[in-house]
DNA sequence: GCCAAATAATTCAATCGCTGAACAAATAGC
DNA sequence: GCTATTTGTTCAGCGATTGAATTATTTGGC
């Protein structure tokens, strides 16, 4: 959200309309309703003299347009309500995972325009094919994108797992990557080859971070600090603080799936015992309910599970009591370090948030010495399980209305 | 750091001048050496007519001063270096433990002009008798402070326990406080009931999160990332995040005391069985090293125990073995969840470094997946055990380094 | 149906703070 | 003693915000 002043931090005379520009374009897009520039003027504290000139400057841009039905109130001049444009710039998000690529167009307003998902086993693809792939995709998102009135100002792209600040892809156990230099392997591929502000058209990232950043993007009056956990093959938290995601000092926070909650438990291939994903990952969930993985895909085990749990198996209701008390165990340990007080259940965890939720909540309670204060709320996420690809395009979007000013210096 | 704008963020006119004494005064804060007015325009972009005038504000508002022997370099008029006033605006710190008040002034620069430890055991003492002691000593500071020609801007006082926004302590076990409306008991206790700036004088808050502040403050180019934590009888670990303290929702971030490091071990006092604090406690480490807590007061148990195990106490060097290695389990899940790089031990912890340090540094090589490629820095507290004062005093005078316009609005 | 009150948005001179260039100050080296 | 060099200040110019006045557009009352 801050907005970045010059080099060196210092604050310039058009620092000043930069500012402006960023806070009047953070009000329309936070507000419930259209607001007016007088409403602008008045929350802002600005004169609605400046308030007219910043807006001119974002609807110049393509960045807002004036909403044709007013919200009428009383006597007076009717005001004309400013919302985001549907028309400006947009983001691509991009997804590869374990057994599907997805790809999605999300505007300025957090509309998903476009949304394209291919099935398909990634692991024994090499990563130059994925990427083939998915630029393939990525291609098409372009072109329809182009169709409905939309620029593309910058893509990014999640994968599950650890990335490093160039890119690279250190390590993604589940996808089979090791030190896999995406930007380099991307180069000469167009569409996303571009640069936009200085900045490479595509930023890749951790899944689990940007799905926590979708569920920001989706849920706009839920708070905006709470944990994001994705329960995949491994288990990854986004943390959202005051409307931001933490990435911590490289980027690599949110490893959550080694939190140990039974230390003399079953032994992990981490080197420790008892962590979390021996009892909450969805290969031990399956396993304990008695499900052979090889039987399912991996985004439908989550469907088959709460099936059977609705139905009163015995083995699943167990199996997702056992993972939710290990589940919160770490969550517990979460909440105390961190004092959140809302637990997002996201990626498969979703669906199974009804049984998961009572033995979480259960642990909190009894760990967690202000929950009596103050209760912690344990919810699903809103978004499906391919939320890391909607997070990725919102995490454009976001970027551009807490900075407009870059974008408006491209189009001139 | 980031300076607050006006009401709703947005900058006005004024705003600007506002946020360049903060980015200029940071500036000479943050240096290494002196700098001159040359040296920064050149590092925050300003010109030099605009730094010229902004010293200027800050040398009559007694923020900075220069420096008499200015640094000579070669040829051109000699620059006069420019540094943190020592006669301008100072902190007030104070602190309330289990055995002893403290008290403390800091000056801008960092130094701490004043400081006072009165011992005595607060716990049969009421709340409101043991805030009446502190007044007393805090007058004196006052007093001290004047006598040196420092002006106090504001205090912070440091408790073992959850503090609410409002300044009320919920809970501070060791101390047998529970819901001590902090502020109420002072009010009408002069000299601590005046307002700067609207905010009230004095803020109280954690003692951990306070300790942190001063590693922070007393360790200036060290990280600005790190997990302090404060091993008294609880458990407490306050977390800084890019030079910010990092508060949590309501400020009750930093509760390390109750992860769970052996999940079938000694059931504890919070609910939950093998939390940290049953082998990492104070209390604890004492009972597996055969001392008896009785015998020694709590300040001096560590130093005891680094006695023995310099002597090479067999049961000393298991406790601290034991205890560092739950210690190292809990940190590694700090670590994993928040990627940070650096862990500072303090409080009781510091002087027993050498010996909790290699499990410590065990356990987080075996559980962080991260620790391969960058390792953590596990190293003491540069601040001894009333690190909380001097914290407490630094959170007032940082406030004024990132905000001066606050306080030059004061003095005019 | 017409006028007054009310609210929204724009226009314009004034002002505040930064910029850029010219200038004064102070020192090292030749 | 003179020149090159660097620091710090002065001053006109300019961009962005301000505040008041003006215009625009509707509701409500007579």
């Amino acid at each position: 959200m801050t907005p970045t002043p010059g080099p060196g931090g210092a604050v310039r005379q058009g620092s000043l309309r930069e500012l402006n520009l960023a806070v009047v374009l953070g009000r329309i897009a936070a507000a419930e309703r259209p607001p007016s520039r007088a409403d602008l003027a008045a929350e802002t504290g600005l004169t609605r003299a400046t308030v007219s000139a910043v807006v001119e400057d974002l609807i110049t841009g393509r960045l807002v347009t004036e909403a044709e039905p007013a919200p009428r109130t009383g006597a007076g001049r009717p005001a004309r309500g400013l919302v985001l444009a549907g028309n400006g710039p947009a983001g691509l998000g991009l997804e590869i995972n374990v057994d599907y690529l997805a790809v999605c167009v999300v505007d300025l307003a957090g509309r998903v325009r476009h949304h394209t998902v291919r099935r398909a086993d990634l692991r024994p693809v090499s990563p130059a094919d994925a990427l083939h792939r998915l630029v393939e995709l990525a291609g098409q998102a372009r072109a329809e994108a182009a169709a409905q009135g939309l620029t593309l100002a910058g893509a990014a792209l999640g994968v599950p797992g650890l990335v490093d600040d160039a890119g690279t892809v250190r390590l993604a156990p589940n996808l089979g990557w090791r030190d896999v230099p995406v930007p380099t392997l991307l180069a000469g591929l167009p569409p996303l080859t571009e640069r936009v502000d200085g900045v490479p058209l595509i930023v890749v990232d951790n899944e689990a971070n940007l799905s926590a950043l979708g569920e920001l993007h989706a849920d706009t009056d839920g708070p905006s600090s709470f944990l994001h956990i994705s329960g995949e093959v491994g288990i990854g938290a986004g943390i959202v603080l005051d409307g931001d995601l933490f990435r911590g000092a490289r980027g690599w926070s949110g490893e959550i799936g080694h939190i140990p909650v039974h230390s003399q438990g079953r032994s992990c291939r981490c080197g420790g015992r008892g962590c979390l994903e021996q009892y909450a990952g969805q290969e031990a969930i399956l396993a304990a309910a008695g499900l052979d993985r090889a039987d399912l895909p991996a985004d439908t085990a989550p469907l088959r599970l709460a099936e059977l749990a609705t139905a009163g198996s015995a083995d699943a209701l167990g199996a997702l009591h056992e993972a939710g008390t290990a589940l919160g165990i770490a969550v517990a340990s979460v909440v105390n370090l961190l004092d959140l007080d809302t637990v997002v259940l996201g990626g498969g965890y979703a669906p199974l948030t009804p049984w998961l939720r009572p033995p979480v909540l259960d642990e909190i309670s009894r760990r967690v010495l202000t929950a009596a204060w103050s209760p912690v709320t344990v919810r699903p996420a809103a978004l499906g399980a391919d939320a890391a690809a909607v997070g990725a395009a919102g995490s454009v979007v976001r970027r551009i209305i807490a900075r407009p000013a870059g974008w408006l210096a491209r189009t001139g």
